[in-house]
DNA sequence: CGAATATAATAACAAAAGTTAATCATCGCG
DNA sequence: CGCGATGATTAACTTTTGTTATTATATTCG
């Protein structure tokens, strides 16, 4: 159940086979289905407790009045979000599928379970915290800082290793089941012209993208030409000098 | 000490006198002095204990290879760094002064201490580290959506409101020691620009900039231009429909 | 299957923002 | 007091990115 979960927090540090099963059986206390494209929390509700992806993308996104849309975060599975959110009065955003979603909504309660007994565990529910406040990070200098070539390229990386950590990548493939659109509004461009900037990625032979389907052709010379680091995914604990033709 | 720290948190929740008292002490353990433009921890660093920021302005900041510069978050009065981070093991960003800087230094056990036996400072702590959080998500919104202008207007906006929140603010003016160059970093735009968006804003009779003073001559006006909603800071159970012109 | 809809791809043009370079203002300090 | 350095301002020009519109291609669903 939460087997996209533990593979993650495993790169961090080899769980118990007692926290493997503690955390499995977190996931499976009360799931959810979600179809695409539909709201999980919206901004101004009442702050959920934790979900847990289980499986399908969503994301963080806010809304200007105008309509003007901005992307935040990707959820994939076995990310956890709202990790001690509801001291909060109202959330400040709101969370949406991309794809089908299937989540796990984990109370306060088994929460507290989980971390008590389990020293490990808990690091490992920290340091996944942690990253995720790295990504954001990342994303701000992505925006600020980047090329529309390098942001792209970027964040395609990111996707990659994200996915990778997961066990959800085939060789150099991974799925990517988002529109331009949602991209544009990921990377603060519009539409036309990250369109234009995946003609120059694949021009340069450095990516395939059919469909859901996208290939990283060479992710060393990805990572070179949009300046990516990896570090900020604090992966290194295992996964560091990944070698994309590996399953 | 912990004066601005200690006023912060009281927009979130009454703190009681003994919360007060054993927050002051622990800002008193160990205090640094910083100078002005220089590096309190450096990416590749091993992550500090936790920092709490007792005057000056610091921030956190990542640079490329080719020099380009993206300042992540500013680190005001009374904020708190890196909490929780010893886990990992490396820094993935930088942070460095602006204006001199004093700082205290807390050791995890004395935030044990902290946490352990107040349940509302514990609570607060939680708060000021998840506004945070909300803090960079809606950094990634601004340099993402918005104008050249209301890019700017947002960010003085928020600087006005964070330092508002920790008593900084004298009627609608406060300081801002930030040069050209350092808020074209923040956001994302080119010195220039900067400059010319900064006439704008100064034209449209909406700020009054000299030196390293700014006023927010019509606040309510500024927020509507720029489309400021301060729900991210979550500063709403004391602080809401804020009044310019007090104090 | 095939119409309806959503998504992707291009082109032509407009606007926003970057670059370079020069000048002006301020400030610390010998 | 004036030198030197940093920061602010402005101008002229270039580049990047956005906008609008049209066509092509997929996908969905009755």
């Amino acid at each position: 159940m939460a087997e996209f979960l533990i593979r993650k927090l495993e790169n961090f540090s080899r769980l118990s086979a007692e926290d493997r099963r503690a955390l499995d059986q977190a996931a499976r206390q009360r799931t959810r289905q979600i179809r695409p494209r539909d709201d999980i929390v919206r901004e101004g509700d009442l702050p959920p407790g934790v979900n847990l992806i289980l499986d399908g993308w969503a994301c963080r996104y806010k809304t200007l009045e105008d309509g003007r849309r901005q992307i935040i975060a990707y959820l994939l599975p076995g990310d956890l979000c709202d990790h001690g959110v509801p001291i909060l009065r109202e959330m400040d955003h709101s969370i949406g599928t991309l794809t089908a979603v299937t989540l796990a909504e984990i109370t306060p309660e088994t929460i507290r379970q989980l971390t008590a007994g389990h020293a490990r565990l808990s690091q490992a529910l920290t340091w996944e915290s942690l990253v995720a406040a790295a990504i954001q990070r990342e994303w701000t200098v992505n925006i600020g800082q980047r090329t529309a070539f390098e942001r792209l390229g970027h964040l395609l990386c990111e996707l990659y290793l994200r996915l990778h950590a997961v066990g959800l990548t085939q060789g150099p493939t991974c799925e990517l089941p988002l529109t331009q659109a949602e991209i544009a509004d990921t990377i603060g461009l519009s539409v036309v012209h990250v369109n234009r900037t995946l003609q120059e990625l694949r021009g340069a032979g450095l990516i395939a993208l059919r469909g859901r389907e996208l290939t990283l052709l060479r992710l060393d010379a990805l990572q070179r030409a949009v300046q990516f680091n990896p570090n900020y995914l604090h992966l290194d604990h295992e996964g560091r000098h990944l070698d994309a033709n590996e399953t």
